[in-house]
DNA sequence: TTGTAGGCGTTATCAC
DNA sequence: GTGATAACGCCTACAA
């Protein structure tokens, strides 16, 4: 910048002001500063410009993994935040709590802008850390009551535990199973609550032996496969609570010989991407991600308004996604 | 930084000595330090360090979507980056080169301190620019000639046409197909000429006709699907050069009633995570995504040697992954 | 061993 | 409308 003030014969201060465009400036110096700006091939230093503004122009994305469907989220996140003009800075917090802590430091050292987390566990030790910190937080598909002013971006999760009982309770399954996610995660608790009361109140069985509790992995789904149908069983249809489990209880089942959906029917949760790619094709609850990202980084770009007013939690609905893996028994 | 000088009654340098741990201190005044750094819960910032030392502390990872097994390199990249002590920058380019060129330029603000490029086309706009820089890069996947002194990490991408080749030769099919990716792309042309090669050499068929030309992307698998069999055919193989497409061209075959791998059978490459979920899992052409992105970091961190060494090429060879797509005919 | 001073590239505040 | 100067938080000669 010196540089081009001195190509320019003019002072930084004005090619300053030239660059930002908030200041008046007279044309006929601002075509030099311009000149010399292209001349010298000049780029701004982001890191000058945070130091004295304090603000990294970026935003931190923590997540649990960069499985589906963080990578989805990813995608979109990234490009929210980019056109918002930030940068996304982002960390994979599944190899344990000790990355996540150097993570949440890295970025408060960085001073971003802003955090989406979605950690592993609802007992996280970036939060409390956080909050000793003015950085806007959105807690996205995880509800912790920890802090007041926090926003939250989810799913209305019971919800979809009853959609997804309507759509096969409705189908003619009179008998229903279910996988679940890790037990400590409310999300998981929400829609294995609401799935359960809306079968029983529409008057079919779900046995507790009939619940399995997964991880969200496939692995978990091919598991389940064995624990659920490894013997004769009355079951007939099964809602897993993520397509990763789904397709792995899928891919069990088609080892154990037993087809879907003629014998067995199959719900998922989220609708990734490979949810339309496997055979048959999987029917799911849909999380609507995009909505759900785009809503997170506003809320982050416009903090201040929000932690002022009463509504900072933000539930989606579920939707049905009918595919080829669910039918009538 | 100042407050915790006062409260530990020493400068400002010692302070910075004591937490950069390369000077000697002495160990009464130090211990005073650390506990005043404590009791602050201070963190030094890393703009303002990244401005004197001219290093952002970061690596840029440019990229033409989220989709595998570009999420599975993101995944990777991350881990080998943070546990060099930067950070991963990452940008998605898919929507275009106007999009690649703002993130580049924001990345060179942002004083990268090295740039993982794998961009959509082999004709970007970014290189040049980034030739002008200092900035040290590793091309992904993608093999340019237009920069001497640019790192390149990539597959051997003739030798997995021809390991695919041998594998469905070798398996008794005389007949077989192939879906490519972009033409552009000079990977593609590799694969294809390696797989064709093999073929003829080894005495069977790829007639031109079965040679369809995709985008790497699942739909793209539909189709070929749709142009290889939706006539009778002799065609008793299809070797896609990504599993995208081999995914969709299962996925087409049901549709379409052929059973794989009894019809038909299907190779694929990469090895995606999906590759063992499909129903039947994916036989397919490995690409050791770990090494590479471990290869590509570890250049990026001790590039200067590099450049003055002779071997900047790394060409990591293929590995086949035999599952239960592909039989005897 | 420790302190002082200067500068990294910006922008904001004051003069002119 | 424009220029000098201070300050953001850090590091590093150089001095003491």
């Amino acid at each position: 910048m010196k540089d081009v003030a001195e190509i320019a014969g003019v002072s930084v201060s004005t090619v300053s002001r030239v660059i930002s465009g908030k200041f008046a400036v007279e044309e006929g110096t601002a075509s030099r500063v311009r000149s010399a700006i292209l001349q010298l091939d000049y780029r701004p230093n982001l890191l000058a410009w945070g130091l004295r503004s304090r603000s990294g122009k970026f935003i931190g994305l923590v997540i649990p993994g960069i499985h589906e469907p963080f990578a989805t989220m990813i995608g979109l996140l990234e490009e929210y935040v980019t056109r918002g003009g930030y940068s996304l800075l982002f960390g994979n917090t599944e190899s344990g709590p000790e990355k996540e802590n150097i993570f949440i430091d890295d970025l408060i050292s960085r001073h971003v802008d802003g955090i989406v987390f979605s950690g592993v566990s609802e007992k996280s030790l970036a939060l409390p850390k956080l909050a000793g910190t003015d950085i806007p937080i959105v807690l996205f598909d995880r509800v912790f009551n920890a802090r007041e002013n926090v926003v939250t971006v989810a799913l209305n999760n019971e919800a979809a535990g009853r959609l997804a009982a309507r759509y096969l309770v409705g189908l003619g399954h009179r008998r229903v199973a279910t996988i679940t996610g890790p037990p400590d995660l409310n999300l998981c608790k929400d829609r294995l609550h609401g799935f359960k009361d809306e079968v029983s109140r529409l008057g079919a069985a779900l046995d507790e032996r009939d619940i399995e509790v997964g991880d969200f992995s496939f692995d978990a789904g091919l598991k389940a496969s064995q624990a659920l149908f490894a013997r004769k069983s009355a079951v007939t249809a099964v809602w897993a609570q993520n397509d990763l489990m789904a397709i792995g209880l899928m891919r069990g089942l088609a080892s154990l010989g037993k087809r879907v959906p003629r014998d067995v029917s199959i719900v998922g949760a989220d609708d990734i991407p490979f949810a339309r790619m496997t055979v048959p094709s999987l029917s799911t609850v849909r999380q609507p991600f995009e909505a759900m990202c785009r809503q997170a980084v506003s809320s982050l770009l416009g903090y201040d308004d929000l932690s002022r007013s009463a509504n900072r939690h933000f539930a989606f609905d579920p939707e049905l996604v009918r595919r080829e893996s669910a039918q009538s028994p």
